[in-house]
DNA sequence: GTAGTTATTGACCGATCGGTTACCTATATT
DNA sequence: AATATAGGTAACCGATCGGTCAATAACTAC
């Protein structure tokens, strides 16, 4: 009961993960918040607690999307082989290319607030622990069929992928010359094979 | 002539990089500068420039030693393979280890201004730039010497050791099971091989 | 000594920060 | 229609932000 929103929460969540995904959390002020999500002040703060709760909400909004793209991914991936590549590649479009090459919101984020904000290094490290512990068992099924190599265990090549993932979100960041992420993965996926 | 500099320059600007390093641009206020640095406001600005002018400094400053650093490592190693395995290895005690892992501070600071602060990113792209180009050089003379793979160009395999350094250091920011980041620079040279 | 120059210091500035609150409005229930 | 409940709005809060400045101190050149 009472006067119901006017607003779309899921819709205003979204606008705000876009903001802390291209800004950050700290350059990012409640003004860029209003403005993106189209709300006055004290509606974000009665539909979404204080800027750090906002924050935690929009990272775990980046999650559930991530999340769902990949567990859709690995369903269709027709091998262990093909599923690890998609890993590699899937949010790379949106992440790593186009003249704005904002990153991946969860590691920005771990980068600029890991060291000094339990809360949110913890919430990151438990979502990328469920990451690696897909693609441990993804790995494992591929040994298997002998399409990995076999003399490193699941998780030791799983962590490595999980390094060369955020490499290149992150390495992304920095224009060098040819700037070809998608030639990289190649490269990177025959260190497992 | 005039009244001399009461403190070490090379000193405070150290000091500078140290919480820039650790807390980041944004969340490092002046008040936290002048307490480790130890000095006024006054003699901040003075000395270096405002807030970005510092900024720029420490990078710099991190760069200087971070250079050196790896052309002592690449003048020491026996053989192109070895100088790339401590490009991979070198900073890595500093920046991915412990239980602070503060990562490396040029990559922590691409990530956190690279899409927004134009200054800082071509700043840090053309020290990355020489860093791959090196690596390029190092990478053609394994090649001839029979210890890498030669059905990639030099510059690839370049970009993708870039890119490997770059996870670890970023990735070492989010604690996972086994965190070794030695055991993964092991496995991304046998790309390359 | 005096004049000129530069460093140090702390008070001070306006702007902006994140956050709160009081008032108004729109709905559901009765 | 009356009441209760919750959202919308904008004025307002103290704190802190980065940055400036005038007064003072320490030095060199003469």
């Amino acid at each position: 009961m009472g006067r119901p929103r006017e607003f779309d929460e899921t819709e205003a969540l979204s606008s705000a993960m876009r903001v802390f995904w291209l800004k950050g959390y700290e350059a990012t002020s409640m003004k860029d918040l209003m403005k993106a999500m189209d709300l006055h002040k004290g509606s974000i703060y009665k539909a979404f607690g204080d800027k750090h709760q906002l924050f935690m909400s929009a990272l775990g909004h980046y999650m559930r999307q991530g999340g769902e793209g990949m567990m859709r991914a690995f369903d269709e991936a027709p091998t262990p082989k093909d599923a690890v590549r998609s890993f590699l590649t899937m949010s790379l479009r949106q992440c790593a290319c186009g003249p704005t090459a904002k990153g991946c919101f969860m590691m920005n984020s771990v980068v600029e607030l890991g060291p000094h904000d339990e809360t949110v290094r913890s919430f990151i490290e438990s979502f990328m622990q469920r990451m690696k512990d897909k693609l441990s068992e993804l790995i494992a099924k591929g040994q298997a069929m002998g399409q990995f190599r076999t003399d490193r265990e699941p998780v030791e090549l799983a962590e490595y992928l999980m390094f060369v993932k955020a490499g290149i979100l992150t390495g992304s960041k920095v224009r060098l010359g040819s700037q070809d992420p998608f030639g990289v993965v190649e490269l990177a996926l025959s260190a497992i094979e």
